[in-house]
Order: C-alpha cells, then sequence, then structure tokens
DNA sequence: ATATTATATGTTTAGTAGCGCATATATGCA
DNA sequence: TGCATATATGCGCTACTAAACATATAATAT
C-alpha cells in the first residue's frame, strides 16, 4: 500500500512525467545532460527529480565514466507497467522531443560525449559562460 | 498536463486509494457515514479526501436529503478509466471491505438510513456519547 | 420553532516537497 | 598532480498538505 502511494506521488509532478514520457518515446536509456537539454530544467533539479523516480522502483541508473544513464527499470510489477504505459498516453508538449531528438543527435556511437549545452540552465539565472559549440 | 498531475495527485495518498478501492469493490455509490465507519477514519478527513477526489474528476456526488453518496464518476477520460482498474488491482487490507460489508447490511431498501455508528470516530479523541443501538 | 443529525469547512499546526544556490563527489584528461 | 566536467547533495526558503479541533450549514424530526 504505501508503496502505492510512494509511486503516485512520483508521478504527480509535471517534471517528473516529463521525464518518463521521454523514456517511453526515445526507448532507450538517456544521460543525465540530455534530459537537462531536453527538459530546460536546471540540472540539480533534474537529478533530484531522478532520483526520486528511481526510489520509487520506477527507474534504473546505470553508470559509465562521468555519465549516468536512466532507463525504465526492467523488473517492473505489471502496476508500474501499467502506469508507464498510460503516461507514455499522456498528452505533451511536444518540444521536450524535438529538442531531446536534437540532442540525440550529437551522441557518438549511440554514447553520450557531451555534457549540457544550454549552459543557462546549469542554475536558473546565469550559468557557464563558455560553453563550446557543437551543432555547427 | 496540469490535469494528469491532479489527477496522481488526488491517488498519492493512502486513504484517498482505500476510498477508491471501496467503491470499486461496492460497484456502487456509498454515503459519507458508510466511508467514516468502513475506514475507521474521522468524518471531517473522510469528507475532506472525497473532496479532493471529486475535484480531480474522479468521484461525483449525488445528495439525497442529509444523505451525501459518493460513486465513481460516469464521465471519465479513458486515462482515469485506465487509472481505476489500476487501483482495484491494488492489493489492500481487507478489513476497510469487511466493515463495508457489514455496514452495508443496515441499509434500508438500499438506502443508507442510520448515520455513523462508530462514534469514536467523529473525532480523533472522544466523539459522540449518544449513539443508537441499531446492529442487536 | 427548536433540537437533532449528516456533512462540510475555517483555522491552527506539523510535516513535507520543490526550488535555487552553493558546493561536494567522482571521473577523465593534460 | 592538478584541472575540467558530469552528477549529486546539503542548506535555507517558501508553499503546500493533511490532521485535529471546533464550528458552520443544511436537512429532518419532534
Amino acid at each position: 500500500m504505501k508503496d502505492y502511494v510512494e509511486v503516485f506521488k512520483a508521478l504527480a509532478d509535471p517534471t517528473r512525467l516529463r521525464i518518463l514520457y521521454l523514456l517511453a518515446y526515445a526507448g532507450k536509456e538517456l544521460c543525465v545532460c540530455e534530459f537537462v537539454d531536453s527538459l530546460e530544467e536546471p540540472q540539480y533539479n533534474v537529478s533530484r527529480h531522478l532520483r526520486v523516480l528511481r526510489q520509487a522502483g520506477l527507474l534504473k541508473e546505470r553508470k559509465e565514466g562521468r555519465w549516468v544513464y536512466y532507463s525504465l527499470s526492467q523488473d517492473r510489477s505489471s502496476f508500474k507497467d501499467s502506469l508507464l504505459k498510460l503516461v507514455r498516453s499522456i498528452s505533451i508538449d511536444k518540444k521536450d522531443v524535438e529538442r531531446l531528438k536534437e540532442r540525440l543527435c550529437i551522441r557518438v556511437k549511440g554514447r553520450c560525449v557531451l555534457g549540457i549545452q544550454k549552459g543557462h540552465l546549469l542554475s536558473k539565472k546565469g550559468g557557464r559562460s563558455h560553453v563550446k559549440e557543437v551543432m555547427s
């Protein structure tokens, strides 16, 4: 019972629904910086929301060097599975997906090789001043 | 999007899950005092939780004299419908259901005719001292 | 009319959740 | 070894949530 409540709580947040939607759309694991650039939310927020989803048993993480990939948890109950199917059917602003598609273009051999490109999102105001040019 | 979040928030509470479960089990509208006696939660809590569920579009209410019946909303989207099916599959302490079954026995012609029988639940401590004997 | 009763709600308080900022941790690179 | 960078987290603040108590509202019964 407590677990069900925890899962519903995890779903009761717009940013977290957007995260799950991106994962459902992508059909594969995504890197933290890819979420940041797609959602246009600051890194610390994305990181925390990912943790909530993981603790609810909806996501699993995989570390690869400095990068951390999150994906939909495989060993999920039919309950969580049904919920994720539902999330996939939600009508969400497609701009997230468009930004993700662009962002995925700069992967190399299917791996994320560049961090956050939208420097102003590291924190809400300001951010890194020297972001490398990549999309040229 | 905002609506989805509201629905998930409504589901992210143990008492509210229990309320929905009772309604799914009963398959018919239930009266506020029947919820109070089944859940063994004080009346003011039950009342407020019912309101949250109604405002999220999951329940509808029907007044009949002093009594107010709540039932699963009929005009619900496939989204809410799927969620309610999920709630029905949750494993919940069956004592709620047992108390509901007993409580439904004292309906007359399918209608609730007696208020809260567990006086100590009107508020958390104390309660009404003169509750009529009915189950004899 | 007055009392009773079923339900709802205003208020206070404690706990919680999320944001923004700064900083810590950890890994890779020069 | 020292620096850059990807991610996580401690802290303070604000906003919201829910419980508990008391009371209000609305309908019935005497």
